[in-house]
DNA sequence: TGGGTCCACATGTACCAACAAGTTGAGCGA
DNA sequence: TCGCTCAACTTGTTGGTACATGTGGACCCA
């Protein structure tokens, strides 16, 4: 005999449920009233269940309407692709990929002058607290919060690159005007790290309880030495990073079909 | 005025007090008790605030114990070397990873035959529910569950690599066992994904509430087609993966210093 | 018919009470 | 001194109550 708790019983019950489709993707979910006499508890422990399925992700609840089990919907994101690597100006491939999924791009953009954090500091080899150019973007599909984007530029660049501090968008994409200067990004270092979001990253990205956020960090590299790092930050539940490494031929084919 | 509820009072001033290093990590709160008595609510109040920081992954809390501030230490995933295309055979790169970082690794491993899932079939280009091989490892670090790891192998390719489905390692790694035989792996399709685990998944790996997992699908490609896919389950909090896209010689030669 | 009110019902917040169960250290006894 | 017991303190579980607040449909009235 397990003996485990009962709101443990109610959160397992209604998960098996939800897998085995008794409630689908949208499906409302019985009141915790109707809940608490199916489970012989007192309302508060059928909330404790269905809290815990709150936090898991699985489930959502909104005050005079009820549970709804959420719904997933993928966007795919493809990091490796040559073409990124060529020209990945800002903006520009999220504004392709969502309109050819027949969606609607929309953000809004800022430019600010900031003291490096440490984390941003090591990736551009230079000194934490020193001065740099942050490229704020805020990013949405049909008007739904999909992603911020915050690009870090050394002070030493700006000399070079004084457009990068001023206010408002680069239309050729800051990359080629970069590489119009000569200063042409060979590479990129990657890293994808996951966590549940802070308030603030919650309130912007308008994120529910029990879904992770992703964050993707880029470091783009010249020949001689890293010249931006982006860090953008995704709803986790609606995001998924591809990269292809190698040759991929036989895959491209099939896909092209 | 905002007029926010107590709990969520309680949880804001709690996280400011962890952020600004009044608890640092590691650090336990002050009980329930004394919590309650500071904000003037009541005990089950401020356990909801309490709460709602547990399932953000900030603090964590054991019976008899108290509440402590969670501590982060992150291990770095290299998943686009060029060592890990020649070479990528289990466990060899995790265990050479992990004893370099002076900690003890260990694995479990079993082998079985299953039938192929809707997204693993999709990935192999084989029939959903067809039969394929899956070989699974769970790997431990310091005897802390670190992930899990699920490689399924296509029925047709069996006939060629009967040692896929014996039970027990494969001493010199499955993809030089299978370059052997002529089945060579000349690309990847990576796909990284971010959710709350499941029951089971927390119960493997060990997780809290408030920590989600990362997914890493890896699918493997000879010239022709697919020839094996990876599912590998980790902690999110414990894990950070970095790709290298293009020339980084820059930054390789500062890290070699 | 159009528009507004209001009620029934949903979840959200807040409190109280009691007991279960895990942890630690003080204190006692051999 | 060693080892055990036990008390005190911690969080965990479960029940109860009351009222606030958001939603939607029934209903009534102009």
């Amino acid at each position: 005999m397990s003996k485990q708790p009962k709101y443990q019983q109610v959160a397992d019950a209604l998960r098996r449920e939800i897998d085995n489709g008794t409630y689908g993707p949208g499906a409302r979910l019985p009141s915790e009233a109707e809940l608490a006499t199916r489970f012989e508890a007192s309302r508060n422990t059928v909330r404790s269940g269905l809290n815990l399925l709150v936090s898991q992700g699985l489930i959502t609840s909104s005050q005079g309407l009820g549970y709804e089990v959420r719904k997933h919907e993928v966007f795919e994101l493809n990091a490796s692709r040559f073409e990124n690597l060529q020209f990945p100006q800002n903006g520009d491939a999220y504004s392709t990929d969502v309109t050819n999924a027949g969606r609607r791009p929309h953000q809004t953009f800022r430019v600010e002058l900031a003291t490096t954090s440490e984390q941003i500091a090591q990736r551009l080899e230079v000194e934490a607290g020193s001065r740099s150019v942050l490229r704020f973007c805020h990013r949405f599909v049909d008007d739904v919060p999909w992603s911020t984007q915050a690009t870090h530029y050394p002070d030493w660049l700006l000399q070079k690159a004084p457009r990068l501090a001023e206010p408002g968008d680069i239309a050729e994409g800051t990359t080629r005007y970069l590489a119009g200067l000569g200063v042409e990004q060979v590479g990129y270092a990657d890293e994808i790290a996951t966590r549940m979001p802070t308030p603030e990253e919650a309130r912007l990205l308008e994120i529910g309880p029990g879904v992770p956020v992703m964050l993707w960090t880029r470091t783009g590299y010249t020949a001689d030495r890293p010249v931006r790092c982006t860090v953008t930050t995704f709803r986790g539940d609606l995001n998924r990073m591809n990269y292809e490494i190698g040759d991929l031929s036989a895959r491209n084919e099939n896909e092209a079909q």
